[in-house]
DNA sequence: GCATATATGTCAATAACACTGACTTAATTA
DNA sequence: TAATTAAGTCAGTGTTATTGACATATATGC
């Protein structure tokens, strides 16, 4: 390698991890994380629909009767950026709003019938993916690779308690 | 939950994963991914620069003298998305083009010492993280981690090839 | 040596997806 | 009643990508 020193000064070869390997676990991450929305945005271009909208669809499934201020937190993007996608996939009858039953200020929003159907689509191939790399690595590699990107984000509490229920 | 049976229908819960543990696999990816771009994306703001600078610079930074046309086959981008950002890049020192010794039309891209400096900037917080993860998970999960990316991607041979030299 | 192909770069127009800032409306809460 | 909150809208802007059409220099096949 013809790196000038700052790269190549590595701190330590004795280090566990050298930087090169972390910087093949970044690709790693990169690649495997192109390959999967792959196929979700062949489908969403059939509908004129981009991944803004598989997000939308995606959490929206996942929470039925989320507020829109929720929704935001967790894309976190603006009251702005939402309304083109989420007016879209409402007008198109992929998501309804519901008033709140408490608060009537809130609008509830949920997959409609056709949703859930374009959602179970969008990701299947996922589903396939994940499962057969599940598979293939084994049940230990499951938890262990749950635990790694656990360690990696930043509201992994948050997370597991979720993913808990 | 209250979802309709299209989405419920898990086909058998004799299956290995459920449909929402995959779900809670890829909103991991989702997650651990926005975490880990978080930082650049900030230090990138600085420069004016965006995330596809980023994206150059690292795979430049990983293949010095590569060819556009190879960086181009890397990043699955156009000719014209790239000639934007590179020659941002190369404007202002971070990347220089060396004319091809044996093909003269080639242009020959490698980081500038200021450039590995800004790829060693950029990608600090991302090993920290990666190292951290990694030492809390212990060693036998590294091994698991990389092979259930490896398995959900599609031309893993060809990195486990790059990655192994 | 000439025709063709390849590597790179450029001009112009367009689109998706995000942003900021400034408001409005309706409903809840202090 | 006043202030706050939830949701939505209008207008303008920026980044990153796209397609299509060309231009230039160099290499390669016959």
């Amino acid at each position: 390698m013809d790196a000038p020193t700052t790269r190549t000064d590595n701190k330590a070869s004795t280090e566990l991890y050298s930087d090169e390997e972390l910087r093949d676990a970044m690709e790693l991450l990169f690649f495997s994380y192109r390959d999967l929305i792959r196929e979700p945005d062949a489908i969403l271009e059939e509908y004129n629909f981009g991944r803004a909208h598989h997000r939308v669809i995606h959490f929206v499934g996942r929470n039925p009767d989320i507020t829109v201020t929720h929704l935001l937190s967790i894309l976190r993007i603006t009251k702005q950026s939402l309304s083109r996608v989420l007016s879209q996939l409402v007008r198109e009858n992929f998501i309804q709003q519901l008033e709140g039953p408490i608060d009537r200020r809130q609008r509830l929003l949920s997959l409609t019938q056709k949703g859930y159907e374009l959602e179970d689509d969008l990701s299947r191939d996922q589903r396939n993916r994940i499962t057969s790399a599940f598979v293939r690595a084994g049940p230990e590699a499951v938890n262990a690779f749950y635990k790694v990107l656990l360690n990696m984000m930043n509201n992994s509490e948050e997370f597991k308690q979720r993913a808990g229920t």
